[in-house]
DNA sequence: GGTTTGGCCGGTAATTCGCCGGTATATTCG
DNA sequence: CGAATATACCGGCGAATTACCGGCCAAACC
């Protein structure tokens, strides 16, 4: 399951997770390996599930999403389907963990507007009851999931 | 501020988000559009800022990382220069977003044990009260933030 | 001590990128 | 209304990068 990474690796992550689309030769010349050596890993950490993709980071308020959110949604019943078939058809959902405490589902959403906003809770609420804040501001910001610069203390 | 977006760009843009690392021939066969013309494209998103980055997708289970918690913490005072220096050092602080509410931020944090998570969330709690919640599972998996395939309704 | 394994290097062919001018359509302005 | 400009697209070219290959070296293993 937990792949062992040496200090490379993680070195590799790092600038991947900064810049996914650096060249292999550039990549190389920052963690001190050849162009060939440095594919070799990275296909290696592809292939073991460590890197699951590339992604675009898309500044939500630049495409007019100007409202983000964080929806709380206390979730009573087990059947959880019609809930995943909701956050693959509306794609305002930018997140969902499901988590223990009182609130079993913690959702990031982005809105084109306040009514839009009130739509997509309006809709989260036939789940079960909810609790919305409006997120001021994201720091870290579009840096997405993952580790930046550190290998697990 | 905002850039307005035609239909096409929505989805290089979506294209992007699948893949980040798609080359721009063949993101122009998806598109129906020249590789030219594409990369075109993709320079005035990324000039204008709609594009803020790539970045790779870390599988933090793993890499090392079995622990995901989203951590609620109501913060008192307004000085808010101590967390954000802290935030650029715990690289296992994935997210963290300042919201309306009760709770003045919510982070998304990365521990590789629970005797990890705890020592991050006693460093939380110097700033206030937390609440933490472990993250059972993760829908819409390592999409990241982002939008997947609509345009603005 | 010989063999095997794993990781890295360098070279080469194929692909892709970055940049160029040229063209067609839409827009603006005289 | 017609001409000039602007915008978006296309195709092609050289440079850079990628993918793939065999060979090298050191550590591990028998």
């Amino acid at each position: 399951m937990t792949v062992t990474l040496d200090p490379t690796d993680w070195l590799i992550l790092a600038e991947l997770q900064r810049d996914g689309r650096v060249p292999f030769t550039e990549l190389g010349r920052r963690v001190s390996l050849s162009a060939s050596a440095v594919t070799e890993r990275v296909r290696r950490l592809e292939a073991e599930g460590v890197i699951t993709g590339y992604r675009a980071d898309v500044d939500l308020a630049k495409a007019g999403f100007a409202v983000l959110a964080v929806v709380r949604l206390k979730y009573p019943g087990s059947r959880h389907e019609p809930l995943h078939r909701l956050l693959g058809e509306r794609s305002e959902i930018l997140e969902c963990l499901r988590t223990t405490g009182d609130d079993c589902y913690t959702l990031k959403v982005a809105a084109t507007s306040m009514p839009h906003l009130e739509r997509l809770v309006d809709e989260l609420a036939g789940f079960g009851s909810t609790t919305t804040s409006i997120v001021y501001s994201q720091t870290l910001p579009y840096r997405g999931p993952g580790l930046r610069n550190a290998t697990p203390s």
